[in-house]
DNA sequence: TCAATAGGTAATTTCAAAAATATATGATGA
DNA sequence: TCATCATATATTTTTGAAATTACCTATTGA
């Protein structure tokens, strides 16, 4: 998920640094881009900027429309459910296949990812939130990890972008299911290796729909 | 799909003209885009075209490797059946969504989308074919009406995203079931009206698997 | 003969300013 | 008072050229 930070050319990492200040809330959503601020801002040029900002609305992070320049894309309700269910649709599918055709080092892979990730939820429940984008980060890399045997690079990539945009809302809700949500992924990983792809999705599931409800019930999402 | 050829900024055009143009195949798979020489061809700067490569990037019909420019993003018999069990994934799911909401308009739009469609097929029977461009409209329009009552405006982009990936391979292929599909698409029409989802989303699956072993038996796609 | 390097050329990347467009402000007349 | 139009300002869009980086070729030394 996360290059390093002086990876590429410039306009890469003004990309990188613009799309994770969407992702993280710190661009509001259908606030205004004007060029002028975001050059100071990010320290680059209006047309490395019109060029991150047209990748950004190919991506739908961000809207542009006519000539009135570019906002952060707006956020509602209704886009959530949309992209909870079609990450639910995607997820399952790419976990069945995966579970069918996962081999050692996907376990590995697997197992890595989960521990990586317990680490974190223990550390959060015993100490505050102390870094909530490494954390989302492992989550991240947990789900990448389970469906990573799936054999679809354009599922894998497809799923990626529409985790991406579901990870906006959670970093704007700023919801946490905490324990919950650790004993879910536990489960998962549990199956993963049982390769009970059925249950799986059972869970992953109640793992979305709850993190949905959750989301919701904090209000900060019209 | 199309809209008007000369709506929106220059930025605009040009970016429908060259996607449509790695679409066709015009622009050849895996061909370098030299800044110079598209300069030239579309009539528009080099910032300007960086902008649009950009954008066409992130729909990975484009692909841009650190500071080596930009090139039409390569093809492969892999991916094709990637994009074609993806297309297949989210068009079963959005059909039986579709099929369980779909209104007396939605219905109107299936009919109205299958008559210019077949009627296109008739023609191309009888003549040969007289505008591939257009036919394949038809068929993209048609696909687009049966989900169109899906419910889900993510599913639906995202769809068409994958669609689009697809159309690619099938220009290129230049291959043509003719009546096969004619017909498959009457029998969906069909099904659309009897709200038969999971009939529907076995024809759906003859439709797609038909049409990428043709195109792969085309031999034109390594 | 081959590898390595230096120099020159071609291409990409970045910038800052000109052109085009939209938005705000104020004046005029009903 | 209100709407309409003209002017001015702000913003976006597009351009062309400077800076940077990659690529090719030939020369040197082993």
């Amino acid at each position: 998920m996360a290059h390093n930070i002086d990876e590429g050319t410039t306009g890469e990492r003004a990309y990188r640094r613009i799309r994770n200040d969407i992702l993280q809330g710190r661009l509001a959503p259908a606030e205004k881009l004007k060029l002028e601020r975001l050059k100071e801002d990010y320290g680059v040029s209006v047309s490395t900027l019109r060029e991150v900002l047209s990748r950004l609305s190919s991506e739908k992070l961000v809207v542009a429309e006519g000539q009135r320049g570019f906002e952060v894309a707006p956020v509602s309700a209704e886009e959530l459910k949309d992209i909870a269910s079609l990450r639910l649709l995607l997820e399952v599918h790419a976990i069945a296949q995966s579970f069918q055709s996962g081999d050692m080092e996907w376990e590995a892979r697997v197992v890595a990812a989960h521990h990586k990730l317990a680490a974190m939820e223990e550390k959060k429940k015993a100490e505050g939130s102390p870094d909530i984008e490494t954390w989302k980060r492992y989550d991240w890399e947990f789900h990448q990890a389970l469906i990573s045997a799936c054999g679809s690079r354009e599922l894998m990539e497809t799923h990626g972008a529409v985790f991406d945009k579901y990870l906006r809302y959670q970093m704007l809700a700023l919801t946490d299911r905490g324990e919950i949500a650790a004993r879910e992924h536990r489960q998962l990983m549990e199956l993963a290796l049982k390769r009970d792809a059925a249950k799986a999705g059972d869970v992953l599931k109640a793992h979305i729909t709850g993190g949905l409800a959750h989301a919701l019930a904090a209000g900060r999402i019209v």
